[in-house]
DNA sequence: GCCGGTCGTCGAAGCGCTTCGACACTCTCA
DNA sequence: TGAGAGTGTCGAAGCGCTTCGACGACCGGC
């Protein structure tokens, strides 16, 4: 085990040629003969070289690692935030890059260490919210930064995530062409409408305008995520409404409670009720009967926060907001 | 924006100071006057000196990188692996360390890479499964590794765990305890048998034993995710075990299909069944009533994967096992 | 047959830090 | 009063890599 490491210098002594010629082979920063080249990849191969990260930063100053930044709360969809991190780490590897993981306990401080001390070239914030406290100290930041989500004012900034409100109206559209007339969003706990957060509220703002612009009859009401909660809300909804036919769903906590209070209330679905959810694939795949859903595509939001913060190292010039247009799978719940 | 970064020499010249001198007062690897610490500490501050990980680690041969390798299959218990990875972070930090994450797509080559490159100074495996094709690289490297689960052989290696057997007794302790005489384990979906992930068979046996070491009767069968499928698995178990009245469920994906389920068939819980379930605190809150049940402590998880590869990357000797004891917290359930 | 222009390669100068040996002091205790 | 043992600080030698300028060798064009 652990053969001693090799450095640059021994594959070049390998290969018969200069240490600056087996960098150049390496990074194709000078043109190199087709032989030389095979001779000094034959030696990399034999000697089994890896080029060590630290001098490779120290002396190009490019670290090759990006920062992905966890939001600053924890506990509300993790399992699409795990997906994100997954994502980031594929697409950020096919431009050779590797990812750091930061939390919010350190605060800003974190990604002030990680900037400064050059350990990463740029950033991927997660779950940005519309007042968020990491967005100052990123203006102001030499390196660039790309976030998931949208702050209240992101002129300037780089931001990407799927298009909420795009999504929210989709699902008005699904319902308004099964004939539906009267219908309902069941959106995120009242708190996160509270503190802000953006997709929530654009969800609802699509939502409305929507069922406004088909000329249906619709409210939005937030949702909890215990069952009890969520059963007395469909409860009462469907006392308040009882012409009321289709439910849209943004809650991916709440979706499996609303499936099973409607279920308890004998409303059938999609029968008595369609339902249309804004959720993860494998949720909505799970769920009884299969939900007819947008799918929150953390694959893609991943990949192209990436490939936006790869375009702002290499200097080209990236769009200020990127939303990514939802897609709808219909499945047996409408 | 942008002020140009600051060298440990401009610091040097700022305190009046040799280099060696601030790099002496940042390590504390030898004896500095008062004074001249907080002078260089005072000259620190002024500029905004961040030392450079690069060249720290080039000239140290330590990156204070630790990664941290996701499971070879997503897709299971998901949020609670976020919890280990924000746990391993956080502890990471208070070690000074950061943390470098690594998914496996890239195989054990990303493994192999980083190590190599001495982009990090140690591994944290998550989620290791009994025949992990990770494992045998990890023996080979110089780097020292902590895996969070155990594979069929891990002598010479360092695992740390929930002590799941134990866990899976202390429900059944629990369940006898409380009066009740015949009782069943519904556990993860048969698949994650069959491929030997570690955790699930333990929770079985300890299951099985305490079963038996109590005189109880039990029986121990896999559960599968969907709410038909946790459905038909719940019906069948009470038409064949008419007595049964005690359930202890470790999949946190079908905990709430279950309760959905009892409720379908007129089974109170917990008048008529009483349901302990392993699974994250924040689950076992949410189900309604809310479930007694062996929390899995991620947070402890993670702090002690970090505390032990410290040891290690000190020098210091460590066990090959550490289990952590399960703790039950009783809520409505049972 | 000579000139300018690639092409392919080399050597050396750093990048910013840690660490080692050296050295000038100041104490202590014979 | 001087040898010995600490202290506190300095200068310099790298760590392994990238990159710049230099320089032969070789090309086609006149």
């Amino acid at each position: 085990m652990s053969e001693r490491t090799v450095t640059i210098s021994e594959v070049a002594k390998h290969a018969g040629v200069a240490v600056s010629t087996v960098s150049y082979v390496l990074s194709g920063k000078r043109t190199i003969s087709a032989d030389t080249r095979r001779r000094v990849l034959d030696s990399i191969s034999a000697l089994g070289y890896h080029p060590n990260a630290g001098a490779r930063a120290l002396a190009s100053k490019r670290s090759n690692v990006i920062a992905l930044v966890l939001p600053l709360r924890a506990g509300m969809h993790v399992p699409v935030l795990m997906r994100f991190a997954s994502a980031v780490v594929t697409a950020a590897r096919r431009f050779d890059h590797d990812v750091l993981l930061l939390t919010a306990d350190e605060g800003t401080a974190g990604i002030r260490r990680v900037a400064a001390s050059a350990l990463v070239d740029a950033l991927v914030l997660m779950d940005v919210e519309l007042d968020d406290r990491r967005v100052p100290l990123l203006r102001e930041l030499a390196e660039p930064s790309v976030l998931i989500g949208f702050p209240a004012a992101f002129a300037g900034l780089t931001c990407v995530d799927l298009d909420f409100a795009a999504a929210g109206a989709r699902c008005v559209e699904h319902l308004a062409e099964r004939g539906h007339v009267e219908i309902a969003l069941l959106g995120a706990p009242s708190v996160v409408y509270e503190r802000g957060t953006g997709f929530a509220g654009r969800t609802r703002e699509g939502f409305v305008e929507a069922v406004a612009a088909h000329g249906l009859q619709g409210v939005a009401l937030p949702c909890e995520e215990t069952f009890d909660e969520v059963y007395e809300t469909v409860r009462d909804l469907l006392l308040d409404h009882p012409g009321l036919s289709g439910l849209v769903v943004h809650n991916e906590a709440a979706v499996g409670h609303v499936l099973a209070a409607l279920r308890q209330l004998d409303r059938r679905v999609p029968h008595d009720v369609a339902v249309v959810a804004i959720c993860p694939d494998d949720v909505a795949e799970r769920a009884s009967p299969p939900l007819t859903s947008v799918l929150i595509p953390a694959e893609e939001v991943g990949r192209e926060a990436v490939r936006l913060v790869m375009d702002k190292l290499e200097g080209r010039p990236v769009p200020d907001s990127t939303l990514l247009t939802p897609l709808l799978a219909i499945r047996s719940s409408t």
